[in-house]
RNA sequence: GGGCUUUUAGCUCAGGUGGUUAGAGCGCAGUCCUGAUAAGACUGAGGUCCCUGGUUCGAGUCCAGGAAAGCCCA
């Protein structure tokens, strides 16, 4: 044999596949070729334009799995986008201000309060801040390129830039104008530590922590009434100094109880509360009488802290409020107008004061006596022990509830009275339900999210008492209470009368941007920037505006906007992105800024826990990489149902990595990833098979055509499912779905691999190249490469790897890469369902004849005479004997004879079809049902004989004639007992088991070959290698193998066969393996002992 | 308290417009096949489709009420 050389490079076993290195090669191979850039530029002359608006990632840390699973998304679609030719921008995005960034610095150079960032220097702080998001990006951008995500990195956006920032200031200007924008006082949720206030929008669910706090029963003396007090309950005690009234729900009923000679008010359905907090320092109570809340209006009462400065003048009356609730505390509400939301609106509708007490840091200012200088989260304790002083603590009690921490620093938060600046949602809330509207909202559900959250949402709090983040350009006049937003950086140096020189040449960022004055229109007084900064969420929700230009290229801006997909995870982004884009893009343009909505859920840990940093079951992403690979994450991410959680299984520990390393093979996977993993590794022996086989018989695929015409029906069937697998795949990924196209996939892959190849093996098992195997050797290529096309968006590295290969290293006119190729299109002639249908019927038949061996307890490898196989329609028996060639072979049998209907072998039942029964009989279905279930077996047999033969069954029901037809009742074969059969609805196989001599024979002859394959394969043959051998056995065997000679040796490839009874005779060849079988041994022939000897065999003096 | 989601086999999940034998994968038990070997095929066991009522000839599917879990908001 002369030495060609290969055809495509050998392939190692998928066994041998070490992916993330694979990957990595893989990944070199890119970048040196260029081929990123190659893949954003191919469509720049096309027509066809597809807008993607990536959401801004947060570049405050390295990125986690979580990150990956919606990044895959938003690789797969482009990449699909791009493979179909659309123009695209690839613009990823990075979100830079915020609280969050300045928390992470504050750490970093161990700040602890405002106080110490502004003696740190304001413009260092955020210069630091600046660095670290710089950091971030940096290495975000690498972990996604090594998840394989390709973007247009050098032209990220990133929402510190200048033009971001300009642009939301026009959208602010443009909320000034139409009087949306206000400086409002209202109670906040406020962390005490950051020292500013957290907007609804941030007070995410893992904010709220369940908690103990001490809350307390206090008895407010009443004062027209010596000896009677209101029973209130609050869970914070510190709010108490601001205490201004009492309010009782006017609809519920209170009690006035008398205990230890004392009388307590108290809506009458938590009197349980006395019973539980009587202790020993409490007596018996009793209702002496009860009253409507709205008797008690007006009461007044001496305040728990009348005695403070602060609540001097103060009177406290007892107010109405329908919010008032009787199921926890004791039906009367303490009101502190400066502490609490609720109050606060009551205050304002009331007319009550409010008192604030404390600071932005928590604590308590001037006017608070002893208080004054302390901590709200410390006075708990202090003020229980004061009031017990004073006399006026009925009881303390721990108290757990839920409550609202800080999302960053996780300090609890408390509510205080401040000005902020807000976008009013009075009625702007109602233009965003229309725009709302107008979006594709996946899944579904998104759509009443989105709109239950505009139906709630409060005015947008859009500023921030911080340092790091976009400048409210709002200049609010202390002179006249005027204010006034600058629109752009042109009208800010237009404007400024003072601090230009100083603001000039820096980013539109604090402090630079602090200096500027401009003069009030009103008053003419100098007036300077409120100090806050923008809401974070602001930066995010203007980029579908300011990364296409909006201010400064209509044009281009109008080419890509909107754009007509987003993706991200749900949880939170309807209160967050979602809707600052939403309420951005109905100021600007009242139109809906994004097409499609894609949401999906929330990743977990393995046992369906959340990943927490600091719960130590968080898995960073370059983990995850490097040791189960990219390829397989995004098939995991691609097959799981988006609106779902998904618990991402545990990658291998470094013990399992250590291990592999020392082994040298690659790290096995758990259970779980074995299950995505299988799918590559599927791909990968398909792929195996082809190179191995190619390359032995020097197939090139650029060198041989073959009409369909002239390929088998085999070929046909699965160039069928292929077109229909392109069609499914292509209409899925258009819809927003990966996972029915992966589905598609995967189950093309497995009518390939497990249909396909299995029936194709004995065609390319053949020595000739004759047009048979150029054909199965054309299909497979053809249907391996497409396959492979369709799976490069789901997992571009492996899909590569096998292109270069299979495609490139053949034809170098191809694309250099997989990612510059098209997308495939179906070609509808190819489609052929009659042909899947035939080919199920085969797999069908194929696997009731498995069955019936199993039951007769003779395997596969036994040859048997005869099939008899029953199917229900003539049409099916007709492709049946037609295709008969494919299921004897599966199966091993020698003849297939259709059973007819009158078959000894056939019983018949009925089964009616309620579908069409149904509608046409309505209430009598359900009787005719019955009377054909109570047939006995001979009854139903009578009767299934003259539907058949007369072609209706005419029955007496309830006193009704009722004729039935074939189409409303099918008849069933069933198998008769006494035959080795198995079946299914109407398909039956029965089994001829009787074994000749001579099928005996067979057995042993196929027996003993595959005793040969596998010595071959454990003596380290290769495939296509010759040997030579030897059998040594008894006369009777000899006697049996002889005629059998040519057919041992063709399928062992032997070039000859010493087969003799005489352990003396000596083969030519040099000796390599031997096996010696028995009765005793574990595989066994019969009851004959053989030796096989296996050799390299020598011929013309040199190794074949 | 309100909104959204989920509840089907041991586990993870499928089950257009209602149709009488509820499926898949994994796991389990057993068998087969194999030069794809961490693969593949077959068979089997395993179900009160969360509960209650209703509509209907017929409900896993539609309606109402309820329960449990998750998320969001008060």
């Amino acid at each position: 044999m002369s030495v060609k050389a290969n055809v495509f490079n050998p392939v190692v076993a998928a066994d041998r596949v070490d992916y993330p290195q694979l990957e990595h090669t893989i990944q070199n191979w890119w970048a040196t070729h260029n081929i990123l850039q190659q893949y954003l530029h191919r469509n720049e002359q096309s027509e066809k334009r597809y807008s993607f608006l990536d959401g801004p990632i947060t570049a405050n840390n390295p990125m986690g799995v979580h990150h990956a699973w919606g990044r895959t998304y938003k690789d797969l679609y482009q990449r699909f986008k791009t493979m179909q030719g659309y123009k695209q921008r690839y613009q990823n995005g990075f979100d830079c201000q915020g609280l969050w960034v300045e928390v992470n610095v504050e750490q970093a150079l161990g700040l602890k309060t405002k106080r110490d960032i502004e003696d740190y220097g304001i413009a260092a702080f955020v210069e630091k801040c600046k660095e670290r998001v710089f950091t971030f990006a940096k290495r975000q951008t690498e972990q996604s390129i090594r998840l394989g995500y390709w973007m247009d990195w050098d032209n990220s956006y990133y929402t510190l830039s200048d033009e971001n920032n300009y642009t939301i200031w026009s959208f602010l200007k443009k909320c000034r104008e139409r009087d949306l924008l206000y400086k409002g006082h209202d109670v906040m949720p406020w962390c005490p530590r950051c020292a500013t206030g957290i907007s609804n929008m941030e007070m995410e669910a893992e904010g709220y922590k369940e908690l103990t706090h001490l809350s307390l029963y206090v008895r407010f003396p009443l004062l027209d009434r010596p000896g009677e007090y209101l029973l209130a309950w609050t869970t914070t005690p510190w709010t108490l100094a601001a205490n201004v009234a009492a309010a009782v729900n006017p609809e519920l009923t209170y009690a006035k109880v008398e205990q230890d000679g004392e009388y307590y008010y108290l809506v009458e359905s938590l009197l349980s509360v006395l019973k539980a907090l009587k202790g020993r320092d409490k007596g018996e109570y009793k209702v002496v009488e009860t009253l409507k809340g709205s008797e008690m209006v007006g009461w007044k009462y001496q305040g728990p802290f009348d005695e403070l400065p602060a609540e001097k003048g103060i009177v406290h009356t007892v107010i109405p409020w329908k919010e008032a609730n009787a199921t926890e505390g004791t039906g009367i509400v303490h009101i502190a107008p400066g502490c609490g939301k609720e109050d606060f609106g009551l205050s304002k509708e009331l007319g009550l004061p409010a008192i604030a007490p404390v600071d932005e840091f928590g604590v308590y200012k001037e006017g608070f006596d002893w208080l004054t200088g302390k901590q709200t989260s410390e006075v708990g304790p202090l003020v229980a022990e004061n009031l017990t002083k004073k006399g006026l603590l009925y009881r303390p009690q721990n108290y757990k509830h839920r409550y609202p921490t800080c999302w960053r620093c996780k300090t609890e938060l408390i509510f205080r009275l401040v000005d902020e600046w807000f976008i009013s949602m009075d009625t702007l809330r109602y233009e965003i339900m229309d725009v709302v509207r107008q979006i594709n909202w996946i899944p579904a559900f998104g759509f009443d999210r989105e709109m239950d959250w505009l139906r709630n949402m409060d005015d947008w709090m859009i500023s921030k008492k911080r340092y790091w983040g976009l400048a409210l350009p709002i200049f609010d006049c202390q002179q006249c209470g005027n204010f006034e937003v600058i629109g752009n950086r042109e009208e800010l140096q237009a404007r400024a009368v003072a601090g230009w020189e100083e603001f000039d040449g820096h980013t539109p960022h604090r402090p630079y941007i602090d200096g500027i004055k401009i003069k009030c229109q009103k008053c003419g007084n100098e007036v300077s920037r409120i100090k806050d900064v923008g809401n974070p969420w602001l930066d995010a929700g203007i980029v579908p505006y300011s990364t296409i230009h909006y201010r400064t290229d209509h044009e281009y801006w109008k080419q890509w906007f909107p754009a007509n997909f987003v993706t991200e995870s749900f949880p939170g982004q309807f209160r967050n992105w979602f809707y600052s884009m939403l309420v951005m893009s109905t100021v600007l343009e009242k139109t809906a800024p994004f097409k499609t909505l894609f949401g999906y859920a929330t990743l977990m840990s393995e046992d369906g826990t959340p990943m927490h940093k600091s719960k130590g079951n968080m898995i960073v992403f370059d983990e995850a990489a490097e040791r189960v690979g990219s390829d397989t994450m995004r098939w995991l991410y691609a097959n799981h149902t988006p609106e779902q959680n998904l618990n991402f299984p545990s990658i291998p520990t470094d013990k399992d990595m250590q291990k592999s390393a020392e082994s040298g093979l690659p790290v096995r996977l758990s259970e779980k990833w074995m299950l995505t993993r299988r799918t590559l590794d599927k791909i990968w022996n398909v792929y195996w098979f082809f190179v191995t086989y190619a390359n032995i018989d020097q197939f090139d695929p650029t060198q041989h055509q073959l009409p369909m015409a002239s390929r088998s029906e085999l070929d046909h069937w699965i160039i069928s499912e292929l077109q229909q697998t392109i069609r499914d795949v292509t209409s899925g990924l258009e819809q927003y779905d990966t996972t029915k196209p992966a589905e598609a996939l995967q189950s093309f892959l497995e009518d390939l691999s497990n249909w396909y190849l299995r029936r194709s093996r004995e065609r390319i098992w053949k020595s000739q190249l004759d047009d048979d195997k150029l054909a199965a050797y054309l299909t497979l290529y053809e249907c391996l490469t497409t396959l492979l096309t369709m799976l490069s968006p789901f997992m571009p590295f492996l899909t590569e790897e096998i292109y270069q290969n299979l495609v490139r290293s053949v034809d170098q006119t191809a694309p250099q890469s997989i990612h510059l190729c098209d997308w495939p299109q179906v070609d509808q002639a190819l489609i052929n369902e009659q042909l899947t249908n035939e080919t199920h019927l085969v797999m069908r038949i194929v696997g009731l004849g498995r069955a019936a061996r199993e039951k007769a307890q003779i395997r596969v490898r036994q040859p048997l005479n005869a099939l008899y196989v029953h199917v229900p329609t003539v049409a099916e028996e007709e492709a049946l004997q037609r295709l008969s060639d494919q299921v004897l072979e599966e199966l091993n049998i020698k003849h297939l004879e259709l059973m007819s209907a009158d078959s000894a072998m056939l019983n018949y039942t009925l089964r009616p079809q309620v579908k069409i029964l149904g509608p046409k009989y309505g209430p009598l279905v359900q009787k005719i049902l019955g009377h054909l279930k109570g047939l006995s077996a001979h009854e139903a047999q009578e009767a299934a004989t003259q539907l058949n033969s007369t072609g209706t069954l005419t029955l007496t029901i309830a006193g009704q004639e009722v004729s039935l037809t074939p189409n409303e009742v099918e008849v069933l074969a069933t198998a008769r007992p006494g035959f080795v059969t198995a079946e299914e609805r109407g398909y039956i196989a029965a089994l001829e088991t009787t074994i000749t001599p001579l099928l005996r024979e067979e057995g042993m002859v196929r027996d003993l070959i595959h005793f040969i394959q596998d010595m071959r394969k454990k003596a380290g043959f290769n495939i296509e290698d010759h040997i030579g051998l030897a059998i040594y056995t008894d006369r009777e065997l000899a006697q049996i193998l002889q005629p059998y000679q040519t057919e041992i040796m063709s399928e062992t490839l032997a070039l000859n066969l010493l087969l003799s009874i005489s352990p003396r005779d000596f083969p030519s060849f040099e000796e390599v393996y031997r096996e010696h079988i028995s009765p005793e041994s574990t595989k066994k022939l019969g009851n004959y002992t053989i030796d096989i000897v296996l050799g390299k065999n020598v011929r013309d003096g040199k190794h074949v």
